[in-house]
DNA sequence: CCTTGACTTGGAGTTAACTCCAAGTGATAC
DNA sequence: GTATCACTTGGAGTTAACTCCAAGTCAAGG
């Protein structure tokens, strides 16, 4: 697959694929005879995968670190984890914090609401 | 109180809350008689306000731009009202995506500690 | 054959949000 | 009275993460 399809699929522009396999967050992609990359089905999950822990704000420099991780194979299984473990628990806390303004956005809408029912009214008393 | 009280309270650098209200993301906050600030407790009360928003990401013109309708009263309501609804709508979806890479983290995880485990057991069974 | 269009590279530029700095001032400690 | 310290300003520098650009290559269509 070409680098605009997967551009496309996933909604990452052709720069920034281009861009992290550069910095190493996605490992090289095999090309063809002209020299284009073609995307292998495992370069699209790991394409996924990177979308995904990006989406949810986990910060590049430790996603190329547990990718690194990845390719040398099975005895870093163990660090592999501790990095998933440390990251789950910022984003729980990061969710948490989001979770609380987001009650305190509602709280302050119904608020504004309030506010403009009570000026509505006013203003259907005035002519009444 | 002091710019490095304030700081201190909310966890916000001195640097950071003259930025801001060099942006105008803070209104001037009242000097003493040698020019230094002194902020009231409906500054600190903004501070709050600013760091919860800032902290569960909302861009800081969309704060701007908030601010300021603040500043004009009452009949700029309605258009508060529906600055926090788009960010409360936004929020949320951040929120939702976030769950969903926490859920798949937390598969993750699982996943290396079977590997783990069947590790070790293997281990165990050829010292056996 | 020539044009078109998607691709390639290395490197420069951009954006958001701070963060730091130098030079200066005023109040308090010794 | 002078050293120290927190504060002031305007402006420059930094960081993370892209995003864009110029110059070039290659395959397919007319």
């Amino acid at each position: 697959m070409r680098i605009a399809e997967v551009s496309e699929r996933y909604d990452i522009s052709s720069d920034t694929l281009r861009y992290y396999e550069r910095i190493g967050l996605l490992p090289s992609v095999n090309r063809n005879g002209s020299g284009i990359r073609d995307y292998s089905e495992i370069d699209t999950r790991r394409v996924k995968f990177v979308k995904c822990m990006r989406s949810a704000g986990l910060p590049i420099d430790v996603l190329i670190k547990y990718m690194e991780l990845v390719q040398q194979g099975d005895k870093t299984i163990e660090a592999r984890k501790e990095i998933l473990k440390d990251q789950r628990e910022l984003l729980a806390a990061r969710i948490a914090e989001m979770q609380a303004t987001l009650e305190l956005l509602d709280h302050k809408i119904e608020v504004y609401e309030n506010a403009v029912l009570r000026a509505e009214k006013a203003i259907l008393e005035i002519e009444a």
